[in-house]
RNA sequence: GGGUUCGUAGCUCAGCCAGGUAGAGUACCGGACUUUUAAUCCGGCUGUCCGGGGUCCGAAUCCCCGCGAACCCGCCA
């Protein structure tokens, strides 16, 4: 019913795009059949990302919670009802420190990162401020969920039921996990960490018996090993009410039991838990008896390897950098382009991003035309997503990205006025707008942040070396030249240099660069004083 | 040991998931402007779509077998 036809070229049946002829459409679209196929109610679609509350969000944590909500979208969009519920996972113990991070942490290894101070000071505990960075970004792209925290999830007992029939069904489970996964740890231990009564801790607390009727379980403070370290236990004896006593299922059943409790229908998921995901599809379908919500599976993203990009941001690629050079629509761009493909991210991205954005803009509003049908209606589909189905009603002011980059390099002081009068010089707009003086902002950052030039040996022979002083007392004249363009061209002749290479070298030593703009305005707009010293230091 | 992704122009990649003329940017070469808006415009060049098989009227695209690269899992969450 939402499909619509497009005439196929040559001899090629008719093609049916769905919804807006995205992925993310494709997929609710196979989500409903599902849906539909197993006979449930779609009165509310609910959709699940789950959020790391242990480290530093990479942008790529994003992408879980942002395609989530896409397909919340492309649901509405078909007629249903859909929420986004955005897991915390901050009940997870600490297992190592992460980069940057202070030493003192190691005291806390394994507590929950919700009981663990706030190492920056501004939040109630390390987990909550590493989830409100996450819901920051999400609330700058405009994604709209409701939080979730683990913590009281378990606190106030919304899993115990799943919690007492995963418990009462271990022995099966740990057997399932052993045949699926090859981990067989279960088949002795149960899947259910207890937070040590005595010691705060979590995995150190080996949970051995369950006592069905109390919905208690008995577990020993023995220790583990994460990783290479060993962890000892404190070697308490506790027993531990599931209904409302701190303690977490392993993960390897726990996504089960929140998508039965929670009602979830979908969840995406990175490739490196897909292990945890199979166990927990089977948990949900055969223990819970709840059918698994439809998954989609994509790469993680990784840092651009090998490049330092600055030593004080550091290389982790958070959504607060990038938006100090990106707009939200770029990182919406990123995520929602596709979902398979994508290996590495980072910073350098941006300009392009910012710029096929922009084309999206261009075809969406006629302004460029496709001659693909098909390929239309997909870039004008995406560029809805990216605006999350709320597109503007028409396109707004833009300059190239890599050009601003440019003159942002050029004027560092009283920037944006003047990088604006400068743009309407040459004719890219024709009057200054909130929207292009934000982006002079962004591509001023990126300029001053990662494009710093190099300075480069030039070599300049003895009659080039003349016409540059010819040039230079010019330049500290105490009147302004009035053709300045046309001077340096005759400084040249007069040398018997070919202009050409004169230009060079001026482009040379001003921009460490071959080429560059028309030399004469140049000149005046970084100030002849200051060019004529550099001019200076090469005669 | 198990799994996933990727391999397309000199370079960076799109196109693949829904088969229908192999594309963009960049680089390069020529021309337009007597002197360069990191230009612009016009024209040009560039391909074993990793290899091999299969399905199909038709395959870069789907399936299978290889080769190469990267990553994930094989602690734990």
């Amino acid at each position: 019913m939402w499909a619509i036809h497009v005439k196929g070229i040559g001899i090629m049946e008719e093609q049916k795009i769905i919804g807006k002829g995205t992925w993310i459409d494709k997929l609710a679209d196979e989500l409903l059949e599902r849906e539909k196929y197993l006979g449930r109610d779609t009165g509310l679609i609910r959709v699940e990302s789950g959020l790391g509350a242990s480290g530093i969000p990479h942008i790529g944590s994003l992408g879980d919670a942002v395609r989530a909500y896409g397909v919340k979208l492309a649901l509405e969009n078909f007629g249903y009802k859909s929420e986004l519920v955005a897991y915390s996972d901050d009940l997870d113990g600490l297992r190592k420190i992460p980069e940057g991070l202070p030493d003192w942490l190691k005291d806390h290894i394994a507590k929950p990162v919700s009981f663990i101070p706030d190492p920056f000071g501004c939040h109630d505990s390390y987990g909550l401020h590493m989830s409100s960075l996450l819901l920051d970004g999400l609330d700058k792209l405009g994604i709209k969920y409701k939080f979730q925290r683990g913590v009281d999830t378990y606190k106030n007992g919304l899993l115990k039921e799943q919690i007492h029939t995963i418990l009462t069904n271990s022995k099966r489970i740990g057997e399932k996990i052993a045949e699926l996964v090859g981990q067989e740890k279960y088949q002795e231990a149960l899947p259910y960490f207890p937070v040590c009564a005595n010691c705060g801790r979590l995995y150190t607390a080996v949970a051995y018996e369950y006592l069905p009727d109390e919905k208690k379980i008995r577990y020993r403070c023995s220790g583990t090993t994460i990783g290479s370290k060993v962890l000892d236990g404190c070697g308490h004896d506790g027993i531990a009410d599931i209904t409302k006593d701190l303690g977490k299922l392993a993960w390897k059943v726990e996504f089960a039991a929140r998508w039965q409790a929670f009602d979830i229908r979908f969840e995406a998921y990175g490739k490196d838990i897909m292990d945890s995901v199979k166990v927990n599809d089977w948990v949900s379908d055969e223990i819970l008896n709840f059918q698994h919500p439809t998954h989609v599976k994509y790469e993680m993203f990784l840092d651009k390897g090998g490049k330092k990009i600055s030593k004080s941001l550091g290389n982790v690629v958070t959504s607060q950098i990038w938006l100090r050079y990106g707009t939200p629509r770029s990182i919406l761009l990123l995520l929602y382009k596709r979902i398979t493909g994508t290996r590495e991210v980072g910073f350098e991205d941006i300009p392009a991003l910012m710029d096929e954005y922009h084309e999206l803009e261009d075809t969406y509003f006629g302004k460029i035309k496709l001659d693909n049908e098909i390929k239309t209606i997909k870039t004008k589909g995406l560029y809805e997503y990216v605006n999350l189905l709320n597109p503007p009603k028409s396109s707004l002011p833009y300059v190239n990205y890599r050009l601003l980059i440019q003159l942002c390099k050029i004027f560092r002081e009283d920037r944006v006025s003047r990088v604006t009068k400068k743009l309407i010089e040459y004719g890219t707009i024709k009057e200054s707008s909130p929207n292009v003086d934000e982006l002079i902002m962004l591509a001023g950052n990126y300029a001053d942040d990662f494009d710093r030039p190099v300075k480069v040996e030039v070599q300049i022979d003895d009659i080039s070396k003349k016409a540059l002083s010819e040039l230079s007392d010019i330049l500290v004249g105490s009147d302004e030249p009035a053709d300045l363009q046309n001077s340096i061209y005759q400084i040249a002749k007069n040398n018997g240099i070919q202009p050409k290479d004169f230009f060079k070298i001026l482009y040379q030593i001003i921009l460490a660069s071959d080429r560059g703009p028309k030399i004469g305005p140049f000149i005046l707009d970084i100030g002849r004083k200051k060019v004529a010293v550099a001019l200076s230091e090469h005669t």
